[in-house]
DNA sequence: TAGATTGTTAATCGATTAACAATC
DNA sequence: TAGATTGTTAATCGATTAACAATC
């Protein structure tokens, strides 16, 4: 649909009958085009119109190589001797990474962070939302957040069953991280956000990321301590 | 101190007086060393008292090999034919990642997301204790979090330099952040985590650690939309 | 046209893995 | 001792970068 590949497409016959070998699109260039639209963001903000791979690439702490070559795998986005379109490659990165699509995605667990996921602004501002929230806790229970009712994580699979999300985030403590993640894989979501701080098991038809607060903290203090 | 440079050290001369080549060891390696701890922690809830790198490889979804030559780089931590004692080992990996000692943080931005950074479990397990709360809202200034009152952004300056912090959090908006990580590099600190979904600048002195929770979700999404 | 900058190739760099001698 | 598993080397794999022809 979105997705131009250049090389690899035109190159060699895609394999097996089926979407074009994103496989070959590294986790690295991934996370690295969701910072180029970070910063196309904030270039476009203050007013600027075009910017060449040099530019964006000392912006982003990357090499305009790297944001060449990022950018090939998707399709030619600039112009020789001119450079790129801000709004032009901003809207294009976006529909690379799936924003230009609607997310609905499930809440488990209303604590704090889970409370925090479901308020923050970035989320929606990239067509993520929250349908539906999701905790044990009595006294939370029957509370709104933004007119979405939190309801009993036993509720969960019929709800779910009736109305079904593409994407659960998981925020419950880690021993019922496991469970709530089998539970969202029967139901046939297609990805999962892991925030518990436990390594949780989902099937191959599932795709998972995992985000460990801690993990940030421990990387700085081994550089820290020496 | 706690680190042994078995290889490194010992063939080159330790270049320009100072730590052990902090900087041969990647960042990759540093993350697979968190896994390792949290894994490590769990079976040792469990009870088991060894593992071999095979296990413990599988149990973080990587190969017995990368285990090994991860933690050859510090020492030699297991026993030929046995394995690895898992409280040793442990033990070793948290001196590793600066774990035994106290590392004091300083909060900007009480918000929602500051509140679940302030009362996550996990960070003062790890030995990270948050010792200051500011925020700009004067109906969050006064008020208590586990007794540490939230003072404004703009006393942070003279209480910082009264009694100063080595790591400062940056959950504030995104405007702000950068001010708040200008004031932080002038009073010193040694690291910053920033969660603001902008890239901010610090000085070389500084260690920095961006955490942006819009990411995984964008690389989920872009996984997802085939 | 001359200067600038892309898209792409080939070279380099670094991280991962396979394999095995050392040794419990 | 025989079997198991480490620590480490050398081979492989993949990601990054330098360089440049294409071209605006």
């Amino acid at each position: 649909m979105h997705r131009k590949y250049t090389r690899h497409a035109d190159r060699e016959e895609s394999t097996a009958g089926g979407s074009p070998t994103l496989d070959k699109i590294s986790e690295f260039t991934v996370r690295r085009l969701s910072t180029y639209y970070r910063i196309l963001f904030q270039l476009e903000q203050k007013g600027e119109t075009t910017v060449s791979s040099a530019r964006l690439a000392e912006l982003c702490g990357v090499t305009s190589a790297q944001v060449r070559k990022d950018l090939s795998y998707f399709g030619n986005f600039g112009t020789r001797g001119l450079g790129y379109q801000v709004d032009d490659l901003k809207h294009a990165i976006a529909g690379i990474l799936g924003l230009h699509e609607q997310w609905t995605m499930a809440l488990f667990g209303a604590g704090s962070l889970g409370h925090a996921l479901f308020f923050h602004d970035g989320f929606r501002d990239d067509g993520f939302y929250f349908t539906h929230v999701f905790d044990v806790d009595p006294m939370k229970i029957g509370k709104k957040w933004r007119g979405i009712e939190i309801r009993p994580v036993s509720a969960a699979r019929s709800v779910l069953s009736e109305t079904p999300v593409q994407i659960g985030v998981v925020a419950t403590p880690e021993d019922s991280a496991q469970e709530v993640a089998d539970m969202l894989a029967e139901l046939g979501v297609q990805g999962i956000l892991n925030f518990a701080p436990r390594q949780i098991q989902v099937p191959n038809n599932v795709r998972l990321r995992n985000v460990n607060l801690a993990m940030a903290l421990e990387s700085l203090s081994f550089f820290l301590s020496s």
